[in-house]
RNA sequence: GGUGGGUUCGUAUAACGGUUAGUACUCGAGAUUUUCAUUCUCGCAAUAGGAGUUCGAUUCUCCUACCCACUACCA
């Protein structure tokens, strides 16, 4: 029976999504994609104290821009459906206003002994575990313990139903079995086995907000949901076995959908994963846009550093994934073509800043001049520099493969918007010999004299012609002229920087550098 | 500490018992170019260590080391 493909990516608005999220929405995305199922959206807010305003818009539009559009739970507005539709039928996808579902849940496993109730206060296990520590051992809430304290199983029925009814602060606890070996499967880390005596009883539902903890609102959900496979981060692969336990005890184990468990991404250098300080210590963004937080600090996104979304999508892909061949430049539709689980590794990824720079500017030289030029308009304009869209869009098919961001064009090219306020004192010491620029102006002469046709092409010839049968010395002549253009000895080829300014700018430089050099 | 996961050039990865261990990024050298950039060519550089299984181990098993995650009424 073929089920239908149904992922889900479910992350908690407790800040702005980091890029190992994205990339783990992008795997579910690229999978559901492939099988042509559909990819969910659901907000896993049970946690109302950690709860970060404008974090799940963060997320939708993080994700909006890397062009992973959600077919179910974000409607087309970005804004999380509350109310059930034809397209949303499993409304609402946040949690917390799916509250009234899950209790019932919760008293549903108690009943069927699998679960119970627990009185401990938070004072009560600290001290408990304390106890435990200051003998060199580990307090683990399981069957070894839960019998001493207070809790359903170990207290007389009427006292334990009195306490429910008194007081608003009691868990319910999953109980789990004694000495079982859970077996598990992972579509990337194969076979695994836990046993449950190393677990713990692990509270699912709390009393005082009324709210699930991520486990069984997780469970739950991904079966309401329909979930056919749990593609998500490797720091669920610990409680992985709870949650097997947890599809068998409600009766859900045909219908369990297969997991995966992705290797996380860590820092460029050292050891340990890929946090907001690396970045700002090495200067990359970890985050996909921009984010300031509630202290005011701001961090770096991809967005605005000037990375492209398909380029972060692309090196997103290629961290701890590989097609199995030598290609490495992927569009989204490649790499829902390409992707396959058993080509994901299981080891972390440390992140390469110089190799994501290489994608970006790997993409930057195939985005069309007129994209490129609307992108670099509203820099000139900060510059303070008035030019024609057309003239912009012959600088940028110039200058692009010399970029890896459009921010940099204006380091590369401004000499073709602005007179060079000074010349670079090495090369001018290398270059700006008498016996150099005295040849320079006469070529100078040469170009505002030239009456053909003024383009790159039409002046090219005789120029390089002109300075041959002379006998001139090329790269010294030229590199005079440079100096005057540029204000250095790098950039275009001559033809193409006069034929760009023109001849009355270009004379203009030319007088400009006799005044201050010669 | 306990439990689980992981380990191929500096980095990302290929080679799913037999290769001079391949590719890309970075770095270095050279060529091309009127300079710079591009492009091209070449180069540097790895199977964590130790046992075992096998005619043969990067690949399978075990041990050690190291790294990561988890060990909350957080996700």
């Amino acid at each position: 029976m073929e089920r239908r493909t149904r992922v889900r990516f479910a992350p908690s608005p407790t800040g702005p999504l980091h890029m190992g999220g994205v990339r783990t929405a992008l795997y579910n995305y690229l999978y559901a994609k492939q099988k042509g199922g559909d990819f969910i959206i659901r907000i896993e807010d049970t946690d109302s104290h950690r709860f970060v305003p404008g974090a799940e818009q963060y997320i939708i539009e993080s994700l909006r821009w890397c062009g992973i559009i959600p077919d179910e739970g974000v409607d087309e507005n970005g804004k999380v459906v509350e109310v059930a539709s034809e397209k949303h039928p499993h409304a609402p996808y946040r949690q917390s206003q799916r509250k009234s579902i899950y209790r019932q849940y919760a008293e549903q496993l108690v009943n069927a002994g699998f679960a119970y109730y627990a009185f401990d206060t938070a004072e009560e296990l600290t001290a408990a575990r304390e106890a435990k520590e200051s003998v060199g051992e580990t307090f683990i809430y399981n069957h070894s313990t839960r019998l001493n304290l207070r809790n359903s199983l170990s207290l007389p029925e009427t006292e334990w139903k009195a306490l429910l009814e008194q007081r608003t602060d009691w868990t319910v606890r999953f109980k789990m079995p004694e000495n079982t070996v859970v077996k598990m499967d992972d579509m990337i880390r194969g076979h695994v086995e836990v046993n449950t005596n190393t677990l713990d009883d692990k509270v699912l539902w709390k009393r005082a907000d009324e709210l699930p903890t991520y486990h069984l609102a997780n469970i739950v959900d991904d079966h309401l949901m329909e979930i056919s496979e749990v593609i998500r981060g490797e720091e669920w692969l610990p409680s992985l076995p709870l949650h097997y336990l947890l599809y068998q005890a409600f009766g859900w184990q045909d219908t369990m959908p297969r997991f995966a468990h992705l290797s996380l991404l860590l820092k460029p250098v050292g050891n340990g994963k890929l946090s907001k300080r690396d970045g700002d210590k090495m200067g990359f963004p970890v985050f996909p846009l921009q984010w300031t937080n509630a202290e005011g600090e701001t961090s770096h996104g991809y967005r605005e550093d000037g990375y492209f979304p398909d380029a972060f999508v692309n090196l997103l892909a290629m961290l701890g994934w590989n097609p199995g061949t030598e290609q490495e430049i992927f569009s989204m539709e490649e790499l829902i073509a390409a992707f396959s689980m058993d080509k994901v590794q299981k080891a972390g990824a440390k992140f390469n800043p110089d190799k994501a720079k290489w994608y970006n500017k790997e993409y930057l030289r195939t985005k069309s001049d007129d994209l490129l030029s609307d992108a670099f308009m509203p820099i000139l304009e900060a510059k303070g520099v008035k030019a024609e869209r057309d003239y912009v869009k012959k600088v940028v098919s110039l200058i692009k493969e010399r970029a890896t961001f459009v921010a940099d064009f204006w380091d590369i090219a401004s000499y073709l918007f602005v007179a060079p306020s000074e010349y670079n004192e090495k090369d001018v010491n290398k270059f700006w010999k008498e016996e150099n620029y005295s040849l320079a102006f006469k070529v100078a002469d040469f170009i505002l004299a030239f009456d053909g046709e003024f383009t790159k092409e039409g002046i090219e010839g005789p120029l390089e012609e002109y300075i041959r049968g002379n006998e001139w010395p090329m790269g010294k002549v030229m590199n005079c002229l440079r100096l005057a253009l540029v204000g250095a000895s790098s950039g275009l080829g001559i033809a193409d920087i006069v034929t760009l300014i023109g001849k009355e700018e270009f004379g203009r430089r030319i007088d400009a550098i006799k005044a201050r050099l010669c």
